[in-house]
DNA sequence: ATATTTTATGCACACGTGTGCATTAGCCGT
DNA sequence: ACGGCTAATGCACACGTGTGCATAAAATAT
């Protein structure tokens, strides 16, 4: 079971050179003469070589690696923005480490420390749940980093972020309900991510202000739904809809497409028609919010650009270029969740 | 933008001794006196001291990191798989290089090829579409493969693989619409994963002979759908909907969710009443089956435990442990969208 | 007190690759 | 033919860590 991968070495005495003239002939060094160089890339290729990252890395100071943190790796979420990552990754010559933090900040701190362990260029990290005490840690370990779908500064330059306008989508969720007619609109959050919960109740509120229409505090409802999984996130949709029918809403915005999934089943169970007794709205866009039934009327977020953008930037700090922070547009994407208030 | 890490020879400058003590302290060899061992320590501590895996991978020649490859990384199946693969690898201490192969074999081999050049220990591939003169290559690599929902043979001892019983699956799937008293079955097919298809095709066929029903060419209906995609996976769905209709089905087993959503909206959009006129089985389980109206009745693949056991596999294989082949049973989860036939 | 074993530490090499510098061979000009 | 210049190659070190072996120091036995 020994595995014996061939050196340059190697191919330095079956070509009668040193390893060094063989290093350069592979690196297509101008130093070494065409016909010896040819000569020892013909070899190398017979011979079945393939360089070693390892050796290379430990002698160049760099691993052409990304760690990429996300809070579920199931999640279809992230799935998209993971995807982005790879892809623009891979283009640039570099490779994907993930790992999951499960929403914890400890986790996460964990898996920072074996990135860096591992040396690797550059850290993406998705939703961080990083703050305080934690905050000074990140910033001493002198990686560059880039925040998706978080914010935070930083003095060393080494932290950038790429999010999408949380407020912004509230508001054009929000700004459409109004426009349908409803006066009585409910906002259904989750506590367990407490920044994006915190800026589209932010936005939902700037959208009934500017509408003129009145803040109740009963109507909105905010559950935990500690570890971030889907099935919580539907549990928590569930379980939230008779506090929001107790304040009379006839719409209800919900934090993310599965609440408002949740909110769905909810409603079939108890007989409500969506979105003729109430009109529901989602967030995110994920696959699931078209088929479901009736389709979703949701908040697109551009997940793969989230991802992509996130790893351009990163490739400009890893190339010495200004890094550049971006916040990018949410859209309304109308389905049939949503409806103009009944004139009852 | 000089980042230095401290190194073993920084620690061992400081405190006065040659780095091989340090190195032998840090790994709490009895070799070294407690007193040396606890100082040294504690000031690797201090000086805030991260190990260079990078160069113990080069020392001890393997990398404690695993490749995954999957054939796309936003598809929810692989989601839970890459889910499993990754809470077993950490808890192992293992990283995980993540890549995507399109469901293209070159670039599945391209990725295998970076994974090779990286000294990864060992390989996870997704529904390899590895065939023929690729396998010759692969099996030249020498690396510890373990593939999962596909199989092949290794003279060498290093190709596992884990699978779900797609034959099995299948057979479930269609026994239960016989059960139903359905006898005009179809299946709907996609050519682009020929095993998997080419499984629960023959499983279909088992089911429909151990019930002596006939079995008809026109109630299989094969469509492409390349890329792998879950549009392009519903897109067949939708537009295979009248060639079964034409061959005068009652239900109909899908080769996945997705195209049975695809069915599901078709059926929408002509009048077509699921399951009152046509049954619907789909199969894999993701989550969408359970939300989508009405609720899919599907075969479940065990798809967090697909990836963890690969893993565990791959734990053994690395341990020079003998690596056993699992094959894991799928099973029925009975929903809405298959009902007994009507007696019309 | 000396010989022998045990304990603790350092030396030197290895892992595979890249590169500054010295060295050698080849070429040209006068 | 000789000096100077360019082209091609090798030497030796570096990257950071692990480990066999030698060695020094200490402890124990005789």
């Amino acid at each position: 079971m020994r595995r014996q991968e061939i050196s340059i070495e190697d191919i330095a005495r079956a070509a009668g050179v040193s390893h060094s003239t063989v290093s350069r002939a592979l690196r297509d060094s101008t130093l070494i003469s065409v016909n010896v160089r040819e000569r020892i890339q013909r070899l190398a290729r017979e011979m079945g070589y393939t360089p070693n990252a390892i050796a290379q890395s430990l002698q160049t100071r760099q691993t052409s690696m990304i760690g990429l943190v996300v809070t579920s790796i199931s999640d279809p979420f992230w799935g998209d923005v993971m995807k982005g990552v790879e892809e623009v990754a891979r283009e640039s010559g570099f490779s994907v480490i993930l790992s999951a933090s499960h929403n914890d900040p400890d986790q996460e701190m964990m898996v920072i420390e074996t990135f860096r362990r591992r040396r690797v260029d550059g850290i993406l990290v998705a939703a961080s749940r990083i703050t305080g005490n934690y905050k000074a840690r990140l910033d001493h370990i002198r990686i560059p980093t880039v925040l998706i779908n978080s914010q935070a500064e930083s003095e060393a330059g080494l932290l950038h972020w790429v999010s999408v306008d949380d407020r912004k989508g509230a508001q054009l969720a929000v700004e459409h309900l109004l426009r349908l007619g409803h006066r009585s609109i409910g906002y259904l959050g989750i506590s367990s991510r407490p920044r994006s919960n915190q800026q589209r109740l932010l936005g939902y509120q700037s959208a009934l202000a500017a509408a003129g229409v009145p803040f109740y505090e009963a109507r909105v409802v905010i559950t935990s739904g500690d570890e971030a999984s889907h099935e919580e996130d539907v549990a928590a949709g569930q379980a939230s809809l008779p506090r929001l029918l107790e304040a009379g809403v006839t719409a209800v915005f919900c934090y993310n497409d599965m609440t408002a999934v949740g909110v769905l089943m909810a409603c079939r169970e108890q007989g409500i028609a969506v979105p003729g007794e109430l009109s529901v709205t989602g967030y995110d866009d994920i696959r699931i919010a078209s088929y479901v039934t009736p389709p979703l009327t949701t908040v697109q977020q551009p997940k793969v650009q989230l991802g992509s953008l996130a790893t351009l930037v990163m490739m400009d700090l890893l190339n010495s270029r200004p890094g550049r922070n971006h916040l990018l547009e949410p859209t309304l994407m109308l389905r049939a969740s949503a409806a103009p208030l009944a004139a009852s």
